[in-house]
DNA sequence: TATATTTTTGTGCAATTGCACGGTTTTTGT
DNA sequence: ACAAAAACCGTGCAATTGCACAAAAATATA
């Protein structure tokens, strides 16, 4: 953590800098110190997050479709990015943007936020911008999961948060999952699990994302806790995609295969006593799974884009796969 | 004003330059453009707020004090920042940046923020980031001012507000002072005068600075609006600084030796019936007139720093030199 | 249509910045 | 106390950037 005079100088000299326009060299006159000096507060400016670049994207959101995202799937409140022409690689961030100026709103002095980790997730927390917010505490949602990147595994992304947010962060010291129902129930029987967890149940806002179930892209399946066997079997029984780690089927059900049991986080049923569930997703290869997703009711707020929210609309508006293979 | 495309592409240039950092040349390269494009449209950029640096100061607040600004004058809310050790030239652009925070919590989408224009507000607006807001709507509170310092004027400053907030600038097209009640009152009976004064006393947020009357420093000096032989005239007669153009006595009285009425803009009483005034004011020259301001009783929400809210409460607790006068 | 005027674009160069490298000081462990 | 490690610091140079100036294109004006 940056001590109190330290950051203080790295914010006069980031301001210098990027905001009166100097030359490092003038900055290094002014201040006494030299000039590769400031170039390393420079540097660690940027990467402390001392100084943010906030890039004003120009945000047409849709009406229209959000509002039929809204009524067709009892949504509080949906945001619907156009895509602008070519830029498709800020897509996520760009939704994420939207997503974290939903939070900044929502957020108040002494609130509670849980966050379940993930790639929009990190997005929505890369976004949100540092600054006054009172005091809000993070907690974490979900066990963690051992993520190939790294920076975006769970504990770092509760930190980063909490100190944008200006609040305690709460570790969920524990793995995802596990390998069974017995040991999940040992788990959640202690003490250090036991209280984050409560916490997270009494959250006032939660973020989550919605994975998706297929071996190529699930996160699951890159860290390795579900084999690409084991998906199919699961999908086959009806899985499409998973808040916070617990499956559901198409229909928004929980799915009762036997894995969700094993997952220490919060619990679909945990999800609808909180207040306002927001989750972002974007992607035509998560369509089934964000559909999903949509009919299991513990969604308050969600943000997309035009394309997802299109094949969304589309794919709600006739019968899935697995009814076509039904009526044959 | 700027067209989607435009916007697109500067937004793009920004976020690829300041956020992924690559170089000038490579993104010249990527978009098939020349590097010498580049720069330009990243200029052009950072004019347009298209990129916007925020410099996270390391906050510390004091709550002790705050409480006692708060029960003394009757605030619902007082933010008092503690200054930093060295740095005196940004005190009031970091006083800002917590009155802009505030402001940004406060707003909601569809409400209107009435604005006094002066060096404080202009702190809080530089301080507004841009973003997601919902539209709120932005009028000006009062006529604008002929200042020194060009883009502190009135109108850039409405109409920048409103950018950033993504709402309506509804401006006030008059002077501040006209020459007689006469001509004020006229000028009020118009109605492109009358519409904006009446959008702002219906406003749900109200910004505004505290001016002070000393002759060296007075904007109303500055601009020619009173010589130093008013002014001096005018403290004597009671009055100690103003709030949007109303001066107004030690004890927080409305100043009655007719200068108010030449005014055009939003009068106390006005103030007194928009649910939220928020107003930031620095430095030791202005105790005297922040203190009038105080005792109004027009301010719900007062951010400031610590030197001056530990003189503010000092000059509170003994007797002014007014009366101090008629004691002897 | 020819000409003036503004706007846009690119070249060349000087100023500024990023960074590898080696030297110095401070910290840590024994 | 001593050595090893780590953190810190500044020089020199190559890469990058800022900008003056001139050419070219677009636009307005007569």
């Amino acid at each position: 953590m940056l001590d109190f005079a330290e950051h203080e100088l790295l914010a006069q000299v980031a301001a210098m800098y990027y905001v009166e326009e100097l030359t490092q060299d003038a900055i290094a006159l002014q201040l006494g110190l030299s000039r590769i000096k400031i170039y390393r507060l420079l540097k660690q400016a940027r990467a402390e997050q001392v100084i943010q670049f906030t890039v004003n994207w120009p945000v047409q959101r849709t009406p229209d479709v959000e509002l039929q995202l809204c009524r067709g799937f009892g949504l509080r409140e949906a945001f619907v990015l156009k895509p602008s022409s070519s830029d498709r690689t800020h897509a996520l961030a760009r939704v994420g943007q939207l997503g974290a100026r939903f939070l900044e709103q929502t957020l108040r002095d002494g609130m509670t936020l849980t966050v379940c980790l993930g790639r929009s997730t990190f997005e929505v927390i890369h976004a949100v911008r540092p600054g006054f917010q009172g005091r809000v505490s993070v907690v974490q949602a979900v066990g963690s999961m051992a993520l190939a990147t790294p920076g975006l595994d769970s504990a770092s992304l509760t930190r980063e948060l909490a100190a944008k947010l200006g609040g305690a962060a709460q570790y969920l010291a524990a793995p995802m999952v596990v390998d069974s129902i017995g040991a999940a129930e040992m788990l959640r029987s202690q003490r250090d699990v036991q209280r984050p967890l409560e916490l997270a149940r009494q959250a006032d806002v939660a973020l989550v994302g919605v994975g998706n179930l297929d071996p190529a892209t699930s996160e699951f399946a890159k860290a390795g806790y579900l084999s690409a066997d084991e998906l199919t079997r699961i999908r086959q029984a009806g899985g499409v995609g998973d808040i916070s780690g617990q499956i559901f089927t198409a229909d928004g059900a929980a799915y009762t295969g036997g894995f969700n049991e094993r997952v220490i986080g919060l619990r679909l049923e945990d999800l609808r006593t909180i207040p306002t569930v927001i989750s972002i997703a974007v992607g035509a290869a998560k369509t089934e799974a964000i559909l999903g997703a949509l009919r299991t009711g513990v969604l308050d707020v969600f943000c997309t884009d035009l394309d997802t929210a299109a094949a969304l609309l589309q794919l709600a508006h006739r019968p899935t796969t697995f009814l076509d293979r039904e009526r044959l």
